[in-house]
DNA sequence: TAGGTATTTAGGTAATTACCTAAATTTGTC
DNA sequence: GACAAATTTAGGTAATTACCTAAATACCTA
């Protein structure tokens, strides 16, 4: 785990509060957008920009930054790119300032 | 907890290697400047910016933000300050990761 | 009060980050 | 192949952060 990589993935609020609404999709999100494909795939980009009230070209910087700190797991299908959490390395980051900082 | 700034505190390489080296103070500064005075307060700002091969003001502004972000505790001990890990804190940070984020 | 050391504050420039719009790419459908 | 939708890439400007030097402040001791 690149320790700075990942504290810099998420020293932004829009991307802070990307990866709260992701912990619990249906709480932050229309059910009719979710419910479009596989909820279990996560969030798509344009979803994800409309919540936070910003370009789609910027969130979707920002989702690629935090999945390339592995903070965020993408999966593409069809032309949709969806994000979910990767709560694995999340807790990992827990347990590493816990034990290691 | 400020979790955003708390995390901004730490999101530059040199300010996580502050936290890392004032995790054991014996082993990363010289035995003559520690012991000079007394080592729970800490270590002075010139200390830790000669360790740092960086200018005393900057690291006198990047501990201020630390210590801001309650990250570390900062003691004045006549014309020193000294500066040492909040514990307490980076264990709640571990604890708000894994729990809340 | 004078002078020395440690630190902080002020003020500057360079690098990075935060956004945007426009253009290009990918994928699906007719 | 042509068109449409979603995403990504390119390229730009504004804001923030990363540093520095110089000046000011705090505290000690003679």
């Amino acid at each position: 785990m690149e320790l700075l990589e990942v504290i810099k993935s998420l020293s932004n609020e829009t991307r802070l509060n990307i990866l709260e609404w992701l912990k619990d999709p249906f709480a932050h999100f229309p059910e009719e957008e979710l419910s479009r494909d596989t909820p279990e795939l996560g969030v798509c980009v344009s979803d994800i920009a409309k919540k936070a009230g910003m370009s789609v070209p910027t969130v979707s910087d920002y989702l690629k930054t935090m999945s390339a700190a592995n903070i965020l797991i993408a999966t593409r299908k069809g032309q949709w790119t969806y994000y979910k959490r990767n709560e694995k390395s999340i807790q990992d980051l827990a347990t590493h300032i816990k034990n290691k900082l």
